[in-house]
DNA sequence: ACTGGCACTCTGTCCGTGGGAGTGCCAAGA
DNA sequence: TCTTGGCACTCCCACGGACAGAGTGCCAGT
């Protein structure tokens, strides 16, 4: 039990005062800034304590400490509280999500909000096929082979597929194919559709087999299977804030990852709980990212969740604010997908 | 005519070797790197010329010479040959765009395979609507005060909005107004539906007005006025190529301007000719832009143009390259659309 | 257990210097 | 008239030493 209370009181302000001036924080202006009751020479004790335990390091001798990763991580699971959201935060939250015309829209002004409010990087997932049901199904001729099949899920979003028909296939036909595939899928959830589909071919008249075939394998392979996630990125020119200090002198890794899809579905995945998750530093397990931290959340409406979106900043960042606010524009934007 | 054959030359290699290495080039080298034929004395006086012209310029007294933006503006119009395309970069871009399921999938392929070859930052334009035509409407019951409108495009755009009705309407009206609502708008271009929509409300029996009213009004307003505009943008991670020597300084200014959709439609837009649009650093009429290039053009199916498309990097660029490479894709990706 | 004092270390900055690259100009040659 | 070699000049930049400042670790005293 080496961490009495006053050595955290002092890696809290550590944090505090390096977050915000972004420059090695001493002993000294430690003692001045915060009402620690101690002098210079105990704090010293102290960081010479928690640099040990690797909680905070120097960048070189003499220099004041800068918290490691560890040294956030421990901040924030014990030492900040949750910092409210301002009225003017709320109204802006309100105010930026009202108004919006369809799912894109909503995607596209929520990144646009959260990446304004927390002044960094933000990632909205869209909902995510998987966890969507299937609401209807459309098939629209465009040509006498050719098909346009739209599916709308009961979360908004909307996918279109181009099928190439083995041969013409009449207007008639059509509407009996559209109802039959609806009569069967309209309310299942996506991933359960694969027997159903199957079904749907199996019974199908001899005649018709051939067309419903091509359908059921466009609907599987693009819909089902490769079940496509879709992001929306904003905020990326608040990387360059406070210099390029931040991110060990080039953004370039950073605007790399941030160009891979595969790597921010990783980074605001893994949706449990609806439990805001921050990760921080290598612990979010990509190289190129290893000076940035992630705060992520699900988010749906009522209790079920239906995709992520978060935030990327660099490790030095307000973790408590950044927290309020990534759930808080979770919550709105939940309890704007419940309207629906 | 104070520019003889020998001044242009000068000013070509000027441009040639400061594209490539980044670095003012000074009369020695020049002479050196091509068989100008004359001693660098000769060059200097060339410069000399050049310079008071305005075509370069020097960053201090007794540096190299860089071009200005009429240097480059100038080499592009009579001085440089469009450089050809590699098989290889022919074979990459069929590889690349063969494959796409829809759409989306076909923007987002063309835009990061022009990051990709281009190596710098990449802007598509969605089809506009604006230049569409409705191939079909689909209303799709939600509730029963609830339709979910989807206009699906002949350039293969699908947009799907919420209508709230006033009052509840059975299932044998929806078939009836969608099959009155494709009957009139089907195959009309967007921006003539306006009087034909007041066609409909108008004939429209008095039990259904209400509903259809509110149907015009949702395709008025948010399809054909507020006709959106969509993009997709791929490469800002090329920004950071030749260390932050370009953009002088900082990103901040060039990526907050590739934040802003406004901004880029109006880069990449002006879609009159096929020709490519070439946009040189304070041209693009965009304080952010100062030293940035555009090269864009439009594509679309056959000679007709629906979107455009285009890169933006360091005014010292490869022009002739990032031209043949721009034109290539633009023409690939209007072949594509035209298969469908 | 805390504190004041002190010597030490390291960084960042300022400044002066020298080498190098490149120019402009001039007088001579084609 | 155009081109060329020569030459003096300018300016940048990299290098290196000196210095002030900030911060530490340690120790002895309370």
């Amino acid at each position: 039990m080496s961490l009495d209370d006053r050595k955290l009181d002092v890696l809290r302000a550590i944090v505090e005062d390096y977050v915000e001036t972004q420059e090695p924080v001493g002993s000294k202006s430690l003692v001045e800034r915060h009402q620690l009751g101690v002098s210079p020479a105990t704090v010293r004790n102290d960081m010479a304590v928690l640099e040990e335990e690797g909680y905070i390091r120097q960048p070189h001798t003499s220099a004041g400490r800068v918290p490691t990763d560890a040294g956030y991580r421990l901040f924030v699971d014990r030492l900040s509280k949750v910092k409210p959201l301002t009225p003017a935060e709320r109204r802006a939250i309100e105010r930026f999500l009202i108004g919006a015309v369809d799912l894109d829209d909503v995607v596209h002004r929520t990144v646009r909000l959260l990446a304004q409010l927390t002044r960094q990087v933000a990632v909205v997932q869209y909902p995510s096929l998987a966890r969507s049901s299937v609401r209807h199904l459309e098939l629209v001729p465009i040509s006498t082979t050719r098909l346009m099949l739209v599916m709308i899920a009961d979360t908004g979003r909307v996918e279109q597929r181009l099928v190439e028909l083995p041969g013409p296939v009449p207007a008639d036909d059509v509407t009996d194919l559209r109802r039959r595939v609806n009569e069967k899928l309209a309310g299942q959830r996506l991933a359960d559709t694969p027997p159903l589909v199957q079904g749907l071919v199996d019974e199908c008249a001899p005649g018709q087999r051939a067309t419903m075939a091509c359908l059921a394998s466009v609907l599987l392979e693009t819909l089902v299977e490769r079940s496509e996630e879709r992001l929306a990125l904003a905020g990326t020119a608040n990387l360059t804030r406070g210099g390029v200090l931040d991110f060990q002198g080039t953004l370039r890794p950073v605007l790399e990852a941030l160009e891979e899809e595969v790597i921010l579905l990783k980074l605001i995945g893994d949706l449990e709980p609806s439990k805001t998750r921050v990760r921080i530093g290598d612990e979010n397990q990509i190289d190129n990212l290893r000076s940035a931290s992630v705060v992520s959340t699900g988010y749906g409406p009522g209790a079920t969740i239906v995709g992520g979106l978060g935030v990327l900043g660099p490790t030095r960042m307000d973790y408590p604010g950044t927290i309020a606010t990534v759930r808080a524009v979770a919550r709105y934007v939940g309890d704007l997908l419940a309207q629906n």
